[in-house]
DNA sequence: GCCTAGGTCCCGTCT
DNA sequence: AGACGGGGCCTAGGC
């Protein structure tokens, strides 16, 4: 971690270019208006605002309040920097949608600028893609006698998330939900039953912790069933088993069709 | 704006303490890992990272690269600071849903206490609703003829965005949408229409910008229409008229059914 | 490049 | 309080 911490008045536009230039992460804070241009349009009045521009060409402009940014830019953003009269400016440009973010500071609080190493692996759990896998290695905690034969099985409208047999043959669609199935998961079931052959040629299976309230009856009146799958119940599959040496992948491959 | 900047050896829970009680926003640079558990659960390993905690209990954890932040926690968070050793511990909780994210320090880079003011105004233009108020005062912009009896017209599964009659006293029943209309919102007039007698009684009409492309053959199918609209028209025709002084629900009342 | 689907989505709005 | 839909959503994965 190195620092850099120029004085404030002469440093604003020699300062960001020095870092921009070598990839630094800025810490801005100031009096500042913004104004966004591109799929929408926005303008922020003046007010002491936080900003972050990144090694990567993100922009993030956030207020002492809230948890989401007000303003900003994604990576792959090109900046340009410029001293108006008393004024300095940060405009942040992208192409592809064409955009473009125009930070005007009258008063700049604290600036400063860190090469940051941040080579950390980030590792999120219970995610419904695990639900995935636990159900592909234990198709019993959806129902007895339920074997998978694809998970993500391509449909003309998407992608089914789980497409298997039940202990009878009938072939079983399964749409699956980390959180509690609302309609427009309901919805989705239905669209790719439709696109399978209709509820007379499969089963449509709801597999979420619970239900939405709404969601119950459009369910019913679908014909589809509701199959309760707990996520920690999944995440404890996971990791009871050396399930880490054998990919997802694998198991697809023993498969066919 | 006021500034509080401590030392970082004996600084960091005094001054952590003393801005969460002022409720101050603080700015961390250091290393550090997180760990987070609630709705799912994630560990994030050491690196250098910048911390936002903000005076309504938000708190946001930032990568040098990426918009998103790699962890976080919503407003309404009480917080909870420690030392432990050589390490700093930043721990922040909520209820509903009871969820947990700590942040433990080995370095801290920066820390810094601000008094932000932050009063102006954001406003963000073009959005849906601007749509429909620029076709309810000037309907001719999605067809010649067209008149709105309602916007948000309420029907079983939800609410119409527009509804209206033609020039020849058809009804019409028009989705909207502010960026290329896709398989959902398509899917979602279907219904709206099927709750009203069908297409046999209605006119089903998707106005948007533009059409994704799946979205054009499942049009088709279903027998609906697609009418251009332009956003960039739409801001035009409320920046050009007194559209500020007179609210959406005005419209509503003038009009009755 | 576009499209599809997920997210600790967050957030407002309405029942 | 839960439910529902929008977002400049962003982001990752397929084709």
């Amino acid at each position: 971690m190195e620092r850099l911490n120029l004085g404030l008045e002469n440093g604003f536009t020699t300062l960001l270019k020095t870092c921009l230039d070598q990839k630094k992460t800025v810490l801005l804070v100031g009096r500042c208006k913004v104004d966004y241009v591109g799929r929408a349009r926005s303008t922020l009045e003046y007010g002491d605002r936080i900003i972050l521009v990144k090694e990567d060409g993100s922009i993030i402009v956030h207020r002492p309040y809230g948890y989401q940014p007000v303003n900003w830019q994604p990576p792959g953003s090109v900046f340009h920097i410029k001293k108006m009269g008393e004024r300095y400016l940060l405009k942040a440009v992208r192409r592809k949608p064409q955009e473009s973010l125009e930070v005007t500071f009258t008063h700049i609080y604290m600036i400063q600028g860190f090469s940051l190493k941040d080579e950390g692996k980030f590792s999120l759990h219970v995610t419904e893609l695990e639900m995935k896998e636990a159900l592909t290695l234990k198709p019993d905690l959806l129902e007895p006698g339920f074997k998978v034969l694809r998970p993500e099985k391509p449909v003309p409208p998407g992608f089914v998330d789980l497409y298997g047999l039940d202990k009878e043959g009938r072939r079983v669609v399964v749409e699956l939900k980390r959180n509690a199935a609302d309609r427009p998961a309901i919805l989705q079931l239905y669209k790719y039953i439709e696109s399978l052959g209709g509820r007379g040629a499969v089963r449509g299976v709801v597999a979420a912790p619970c239900l939405a309230k709404g969601a119950q009856r459009l369910m019913e009146q679908m014909g589809l069933e509701f199959k309760r799958v707990d996520p920690k119940e999944c995440a404890k599959v996971l990791s009871s088993t050396d399930w880490r040496t054998r990919s997802l992948s694998e198991y697809m491959g023993e498969r066919t069709v």
